[in-house]
DNA sequence: GTCTATAGCGCGATAGAC
DNA sequence: GTCTATCGCGCTATAGAC
């Protein structure tokens, strides 16, 4: 099992807190050159192109991702639990670093017609695992009586995926995490009484 | 009182559109060029700086969604009624075209980073005007008995607002006016029974 | 108000030395 | 694996003729 060089690592966390921050068509080879102190070049080695990069950055990211989602998926606890440690995922994102941080994978989704398809196929991926899972945790809170609501229950984890990700998106710079948390929780109780 | 000159107004309509469907970033005036049949200096004539035009498409696009925002606001109708409205010019934003097209002052604000002052400040704005409506709409609502749910209702509106510009960013390519509708149908049954 | 022409820059990408 | 050097392109923006 072959640690991915120091380097490499290094492009893709730099690569990624920019597309939170600005967007993949903002961002350049240059801004990471001079943040990872490597020259351009030296990125296009790692990545020969462009939509490499983004493709190995939205393979990282929704890897981890969904390895967290199995992890609450399969957990003992009540559906609200599960809701609430699936928002705190979200909020981990928001909270690194002292930017305003969208999801990578949002952002890449309202630039999904520059992405190529490889790409724009994973961003898609990324959305449908997000509603499975969170269908699975409905209809867990349903059974158990711990949720109340009528309707589709596909549509209402559209619903919270919508929320969450629109939330990271279009509340930068006035809201923060504490406004986030505070919708998201207002979403819970939407759901719950 | 002058009507804007006809090519103005087309560059406008030209870079609303490619703001909604590929963002600011992406847009450039090379594209407006061919798509209205006019060269790159023409539009320089009209709108120097590309700020210039992004700050007069956000005008544009707020002054319209406020003035309906208002019409929504004065109808002597139940607040579900209102909300369904409110719905509605996102969706007819959403049908224009063929393609999908996501809210420019939503995409906007996903770029916001990108962003002049001047613009940044615009968009801010929009968020607050619908926050504001929305939560007017929510208390009327909850005085007549419409609506039943608890918390705050700043929380909600920012809820409902995020929720409806995120389906649009996000929910591109697989999701539809269908699916947009389906979540926003959805929405509405939350805040009622 | 529209045009041609061009400046000046940053971009993604490649070749080839070390 | 990193470097220097460079290519070719598209971008925003400006100058000046018509």
């Amino acid at each position: 099992m072959n640690e991915p060089s120091h380097t490499r690592t290094r492009i893709l966390d730099t690569a990624q807190d920019l597309v939170q921050r600005i967007g993949a068509n903002a961002m350049s080879y240059q801004h990471i050159s001079e943040a990872v102190g490597i020259r351009k070049a030296s990125i296009h080695h790692h990545f020969p192109k462009k939509e490499d990069l983004l493709e190995a950055l939205i393979q990282r990211y929704s890897g981890q991702f969904f390895t967290w989602l199995d992890g609450i998926a399969r957990a003992k606890v009540a559906a609200p639990v599960k809701l609430q440690r699936y928002i705190a995922l979200f909020e981990a994102t928001l909270r690194e670093g002292k930017h305003d941080r969208a999801c990578p994978i949002g952002m890449l989704g309202a630039e999904l017609a520059s992405l190529g398809t490889a790409s724009a196929a994973l961003v898609q991926l990324f959305r449908k695992k997000n509603e499975g899972f969170l269908t699975g945790v409905l209809q867990q809170g349903l059974k158990d009586g711990q949720f109340n609501f009528s309707g589709d229950h596909r549509a209402t984890a559209a619903l919270i995926f919508a929320l969450l990700e629109g939330e990271m998106l279009v509340a930068r710079g006035a809201a923060g995490v504490k406004d986030f948390s505070k919708v998201a929780k207002q979403m819970l109780r939407l759901l719950q009484r």
